[in-house]
Order: C-alpha cells, then sequence, then structure tokens
RNA sequence: GCGCUUGUGGCUUAAAUGGAAAAAGCGCUGGCCUCCGGAGCCAGAGAAUCCGGGUUCAAUUCCCGGCAAGCGCACCA
C-alpha cells in the first residue's frame, strides 16, 4: 500500500540523519514536476553546513540508501540537492489490481479509528428560507461528513433549530401583521420584522386563527421548517438529529448550567442582569446570560446546547458556521471550557460568504427586508450538482464571487459534467466490453501490459487517492478531493481519445479493463463523496 | 478604532510541517469526428502571486508595516 512505500523511505532516510548525527526534521513530499520523480526529500538542505554543501550530502545519501530500496524504488537521483525517488512502476500496478479485486474497500484509511464525532451545520434560523450561504455550508458540511465517515469517524450530524427568543417572536408578529393586511385590517409589521414575501405565501395559508397567543409563531415555524426540510431534501443533504433549542428552556437544561457555573463563581450580577465571566478564557469581555427581563440570551441556551453535546460522549465537535459568527467562537471555547471539555477538540470551521452575481449586477441580500435568492431558486435555476461543485470546488476561506449567468452559460462546459461524463464513460466501457464477451471474472491479467504513459500516469494519479483523503481530513478541505477528480477526469479523457481499450488484442483489452474498472471505483466513491449524483448516461 | 477572513493570468479559483521553472477551468487563437458516446481531444498566447520591508540555502506560503474587499465588534440569533 502506498503509506507502506512512504513509510519505508522514511525510516530508511531517518537512519541515515542519525548517521549524520543530526536531529533534523526533514519531508519527504511528492514531485511537482513529472521529470523530478514521484517523491522528493530535503533532507540534504537540512543536513548541510558550511563544510558540506547539500549536493555533497545529497549524493552520500543517495549511495547509502540505495541499496536498502531495491524492489521499492526505480532509481534515485540528486539534482540542486533535492533527492528525488522514483518509485517502481509494478507498486502502482498491483495497487489497481487491489482495487479491482476489492473495490472501494481497498481504498478505505482507518484514520478515525471509531472516533465519535458531531458535526452542527446549516443551523439557519426558521425565520426564512434556506440562502446561499447556508446552501454553500450544506454542501460542505455534508461532504466533509461523508468523508470522515469514510475514513472511519462515528459522524453525527446535527440542526439546531433556535425555536426560542426575540427573532421567532417577530416571526410570529411578522406573520400576524401579513394575515391582518390580507384580511384588509391594517397592521404594521414590526419594524425589526421579517418583511419577505413567503411569510405573505405562509399567511394565505391560513384558515382559522386559534385562540392561542403563540398561533402565529407556530404556524410560520412548522411552514418554514417543512420548507428547510424540503429544499435541503432537495440538495441531497440530511440529518441524523435535529436540536430545539426551546427544550433547553422547558426541560430546565440552562437553568442547571447555570447553575453549576455559579457553583463555580463564574456567574456574577450587574446592573440587574447575570453575566458569564468568559474573560477569564480569553474573551474580551465578559457576556450577558440572563437578560434584565430574566429573559436568556443565546449563549445561555447555547451553553446548555453544548453540555449536551459532551454529554452524548462526542470526542471531536464540529461547528460550521458563517463568517458572522466569528466574534462568537472565544465565548463559545469559554463555555466548553467551564463544562471541563478541552476547546481545541471544538472545531469552529467558518464557511465565507458567497456574492451572488448576475452578469455584473451584484445581489445584495437581506433576510429580514426579504431581499434575496433563496438556495431553491439557485437550485432549480442551475441544477444541484453544479450548484454543489460551485460550492465545493473552493476552499471554505474564500470569499466567492458567483455568476449566475455564467454558471448557467456554461453548464455544458461545467466542470461537474466533465466529471460525470467520465463516470459515465467508464461505465459505457465496461458495458461495451461485456457486449463484446470479455468478462472480467475469474480471468488472469497480464497487467504488466499497462506500460504506457498515460496509463502509468493515470495509476500513479489512482495511487494518490489515499493522500488527498488524508488531506482532506487532516485540513478539512474538501476541495482537494474535487480537484483531484477533476485532474483523474482530464488524465482519463485524454487516454480515451489516445488509445483504444477494448480491441482485438485480448491481453491488452483485460489488462486496459482493470485499469477502467478500478478509475471506475475511485470515481464512483469520490462522486458520492462529494454527493454527487452518478449519472447512467447524459 | 479593534478583530477574523481574503487579495494569484482578462474572469473564477488551486498549490500537502516553507522547497525546484506557480496549476486548472472559463474566455481567446489554431487544429481533430468512416473509429469503445465530440458534454471529448491536441497545440498556442496570456502571471515578476496587491504594495513595501524582514527571516531563510529556499517565501504564494512565515513575521512586521501599508492598501483594498467581505464580515463581525449586542442584554439579536
Amino acid at each position: 500500500m502506498r503509506s507502506e512505500v512512504k513509510d519505508i523511505i522514511e525510516k530508511t532516510l531517518k537512519k541515515t540523519a542519525e548517521y549524520f548525527k543530526k536531529d533534523v526534521d526533514f519531508a519527504l513530499l511528492p514531485c511537482e514536476k513529472e521529470e523530478f520523480g514521484d517523491f522528493y526529500t530535503n533532507l540534504s538542505f537540512k543536513l548541510a553546513d558550511k563544510e558540506n554543501s547539500p549536493q555533497k550530502i545529497a549524493e552520500i545519501i543517495k549511495q547509502k540508501i540505495s541499496p536498502n530500496l531495491k524492489g521499492i524504488i526505480k532509481k534515485i537521483e540528486t539534482k540542486n540537492g533535492f533527492i528525488n525517488f522514483f518509485i517502481n512502476e509494478d507498486i502502482y500496478r498491483d495497487h489497481i489490481l487491489k482495487i479491482f479485486q476489492n473495490g472501494k474497500e481497498y481504498l478505505k484509511e482507518n484514520i478515525g479509528n471509531g472516533k465519535k464525532i458531531l458535526i452542527e451545520f446549516v443551523s439557519a434560523n426558521p425565520t426564512g428560507p434556506l440562502t446561499i450561504a447556508h446552501g454553500r455550508q450544506a454542501a460542505y458540511g455534508e461532504s466533509l461528513s461523508r468523508i470522515l465517515k469514510f475514513c472511519n469517524f462515528d459522524v453525527t450530524k446535527e440542526y439546531y433549530i433556535n425555536d426560542a427568543g426575540k427573532q421567532i417572536e417577530l416571526l410570529g408578529e411578522s406573520l400576524k401583521a401579513r394575515y391582518y393586511q390580507l384580511k384588509g385590517i391594517k397592521c404594521e409589521i414590526p419594524e425589526e420584522g421579517y418583511f419577505g414575501d413567503y411569510l405573505i405565501d405562509i399567511a394565505k395559508k391560513i384558515k382559522e386563527v386559534k385562540d392561542d397567543k403563540n398561533f402565529f409563531v407556530e404556524f410560520a415555524f412548522n411552514e418554514i421548517l417543512q420548507d428547510i426540510k424540503n429544499d435541503l431534501k432537495i440538495f441531497g443533504v440530511s440529518f441524523d438529529s435535529w436540536v430545539k433549542e426551546s427544550e433547553f428552556i422547558k426541560n430546565k437544561e440552562v437553568e442547571n448550567v447555570l447553575n453549576f457555573l455559579k457553583n463555580k463563581n463564574l456567574i456574577y450580577e450587574k446592573d440587574g442582569s447575570l453575566w458569564f465571566k468568559t474573560t477569564i478564557f480569553g474573551d474580551d469581555k465578559d457576556r450577558v446570560v440572563v437578560k434584565k427581563d430574566k429573559s436568556y440570551t443565546y449563549l445561555a441556551t447555547d451553553i446548555a446546547y453544548h453540555k449536551y453535546k459532551i454529554e452524548r460522549g462526542f470526542e471531536i465537535i464540529i461547528n460550521i458556521v458563517g463568517p458572522d459568527h466569528h466574534g462568537y467562537i472565544p465565548r463559545l471555547k469559554a463555555s466548553i471550557a467551564s463544562l471541563g471539555f478541552a476547546p481545541e477538540n471544538l472545531i469552529v470551521l467558518i464557511v465565507q460568504l458567497t456574492t451572488l452575481y448576475r452578469g455584473k449586477e451584484k445581489l445584495r441580500m437581506s433576510t429580514r427586508k426579504g431581499q434575496f435568492i433563496t438556495l431553491r431558486q439557485l437550485i432549480d435555476e442551475i441544477g444541484p450538482d453544479a450548484t454543489k461543485f460551485f460550492f465545493l470546488f473552493r476552499k471554505i476561506d474564500s470569499h466567492l464571487d458567483f455568476d449566475i449567468e455564467v454558471a448557467k452559460k456554461q453548464s455544458s462546459e461545467n466542470p461537474v459534467y466533465y466529471l460525470q461524463y467520465a463516470y459515465v464513460r467508464l461505465k459505457h466501457l465496461i458495458k461495451y466490453a461485456k457486449e463484446k464477451e470479455y468478462t472480467l471474472e475469474g480471468n488472469q491479467f497480464s497487467i504488466d501490459l499497462l506500460n504506457n504513459d498515460e496509463e502509468i500516469e493515470l495509476m500513479k494519479k489512482v495511487w494518490k487517492f489515499n493522500d488527498i483523503i488524508s488531506n482532506v481530513v487532516k485540513t478539512y478541505g474538501v476541495h482537494l478531493l474535487a480537484e483531484y477528480l477533476l485532474d483523474i477526469s482530464k488524465l482519463f479523457h485524454s487516454y480515451y481519445q489516445k488509445y483504444r481499450i477494448v480491441s482485438e488484442e485480448k491481453e491488452l483489452t483485460y489488462a486496459r479493463l482493470v485499469l477502467i474498472k478500478s478509475l471506475l471505483v475511485v470515481f464512483e466513491l469520490s462522486l458520492n463523496l462529494l454527493n454527487i449524483s452518478l449519472p447512467e448516461r447524459m
């Protein structure tokens, strides 16, 4: 396997470093340029001093390690002080044969070891439809979850519903106003309320007003939450668990956790409110948890919520949020630290905003004012797969400019179709081969016939899959997988154009079909991890 | 004013504890369909990585200082 090869080289290098009697950090990294080989190390730079140039040391190291790496390494070159390794191509051939035989199981990497992770994402307030920002978070959170699960983390996806507090009350009042306006009765939406047209549509659905002070709140809440769930379903995003903020108030968990903090002397009274000493955990100022009117702040219920996360035994807690929450992070870290959870195991991933353009026109968004393109509208316009891919293809820290016109206009040359087309081609090749009576079961294959440049390059790329995945896990950079898949698609399309896979030459055809099948495994898996659909035809 | 994030060809974006000549897509120029699906392929033009310093054998990457953009700085969520 891939990592074993790397390990052997690494260990051999380490031994050599000891010979030089220096304790240095060095890297073993993939080469950027083909001609440099597959891996290089900078060890010689680290060991160099006034007496010994990197070039000289590289040469010595090469001589020392060469005998130990026979079989794995085809040749070792030194150039400008770098030591370059060329992997024996049989390693690649063996790898694709294993994938051919064992499918995606062979690509699994046990990074997580069953560790329990909670991923909370989207968690949009049920006061309006999902926006583009939520869409980006949803696409990212879903894909990240899938990848972590594949790497043997025990993942739970959770959506936190803010159904308590001032915002939800304003929602109720806004709906009430819309309802009476429809009846021709003058009634103003509160200044801070929600002005979006969607509340008019919801108001139209009200047949009869029940005599309950929560009627409008509940009606709006239920309708909107239903819409949110529906949009997520269309987007292919699902949750294992839905948690309501109001529950923590109802079951006294907020009260309990505040008492707990009070006993630890972390709560004090000032100006008629209760304050939480977040400063002792590094926040810039203390924060109110119980307001003058005795109601809880968002932070108060959130502490209870995070206590609930911890109690369920999660070792890593990931919160995916928008950039408007960044100032909130120290408070949250303070909260969980005070509950005895290591703050570094709370990982807050901030997904930057997307700016929508329609050509030159920048589309400004405001949920409250009701001026926005919803996620649903975007999906309807350019399709769920293309939408997801646009989001996933960029790293989350980038402020994304998304031009709807471009996304639509280019739809046929959209990268996502390029990937899907590669998949369809692979699928079709297998089918075609079967029609030509090539059966893949129970055969011996001469895979050493896979020896042209394109085939070797493709096999190498397949070999790198595990590196990409572990990098994604390490950096939470889902976009790396999307990039990878685009690269490998390119290699494949090019290969396909140049060589005939299914031909009259039986042995060669079989060898190539092994490669095709292993590519298919990689594509199927990767598209699944990215949550992009696998079309049968296009 | 303070904080977080970002600044890479015309446009949208990559670049794994700092490493060799910065990589793709779109757009542009010129080619390729009697052949497993042309939603494809091949070739080409196009970048001193926002500016100024610093650390290093080596900086898109790290540090300091600017400039610009987005977002925050609530007893809202």
